[in-house]
DNA sequence: TCAATTAATTGACCATCGTTCAATTAAATT
DNA sequence: AATTTAATTGAACGATGGTCAATTAATTGA
């Protein structure tokens, strides 16, 4: 009701991250407007614009730790125990089984063609596709050109982007994502 | 300025799709409103929901002719003098060179995910991918599973949606989509 | 301690969107 | 010529993202 509440009531970055990262993923982005968001916080929607610069930003801000989460991901995998064979297939499932399960996001990461939200992307995206073909270059066993690496990435890429939306979680498609990297490994053996 | 003009100078289906092709085609889904198409036309916005039932179904007008120039590319493929082998990548390569010029269209076709519209889609594209699964098929040379057709063309949707929008034209990444081609048929052969 | 300053929140406001629909007028039908 | 039908208009609706003066709480300094 009144401008400037206490200072225990106040509005964080972390609250309307929490309220728009649980709107985002149920509706995707397009379907969650700032007025739903400040409505969920219990606050007006100008008050979400002082502390988010606009929608855009406020889900960039969500997608940038999702990206150290993809990091992470990658991380995992390389330091189990396996044979580096399956290390790279894991590496490639894992992507899918990161994309399918956090859809709104991936959404963001590599599918928005929004002028406005491209622009914050780009560092993120591109330090975690660096991270992924270093790994893959190192697994594969032999030389292989940056090219291929990249268009490794896109085919997994394609796979993730289709099912996107279509399917609610990765285990609906475990069994033709595992026969997706291996149809892809053969391309590189 | 007044209702119902003189029978020369009636609004057609035809007009709004002409004009409404090029924004679409330049500004995206998104970026175009209805508003604009009318003001292009010199008519008001109102009257194109009276050939239209909404912006949803005046994109897929569209969109089912760019369906029927898909499969029209594919037959062009096929009956040139190529031994097979060419012809399989012409395939793909095809495909994607389809996607890359007629990006807008594409997004629809195969990218958007708006309930709206997506009710209007699956007859055109199903048939579209039936034609080149088949085509794929006969061309293999050999015995090839559904499914392997299948990830073989989430592949190529792979490296489509990636460069939709980045990209101006087919002819600024013909290389690279060439070796994309040869790439994914590595796995098949 | 209390005035001055700063920080956070509000909600009216703007321009835009897709869509609906009563009113209007030209064309077609009787 | 009267009536009916078809096509077009533009005001109106309920949304949207975004801005900003006004307001009030917290903080700062004297």
């Amino acid at each position: 009701m009144s401008p400037r509440k206490s200072v225990q009531k106040e509005l964080t970055r972390e609250m309307i991250m929490d309220a728009a990262r649980d709107l985002f993923v149920s509706k995707g982005y397009q379907h969650v407007s700032m007025r739903q968001i400040a409505k969920e916080l219990g606050y007006s929607h100008g008050s979400i614009y002082y502390h988010f610069k606009n929608k855009a930003e406020l889900f960039y801000a969500l997608v940038e730790k999702h990206f150290e989460l993809l990091d992470q991901k990658l991380h995992d995998v390389l330091k189990q125990k396996l044979d580096q064979k399956e290390k790279l297939k894991q590496i490639l499932v894992g992507y899918i089984q990161f994309g399918l399960n956090h859809q709104s996001h991936y959404e963001i990461m590599f599918l928005i063609k929004d002028e406005e939200v491209r622009n914050f992307i780009n560092q993120g995206g591109n330090r975690s596709y660096e991270n992924f073909a270093q790994s893959v270059s190192l697994l594969s066993g032999k030389e292989l050109k940056v090219q291929e690496i990249w268009l490794l990435f896109l085919s997994l890429h394609g796979f993730v982007t289709h099912y996107c939306r279509i399917v609610n979680s990765y285990e609906e498609v475990r069994g033709l994502a595992e026969a997706h990297a291996d149809f892809l490994l053969k391309s590189i053996h």
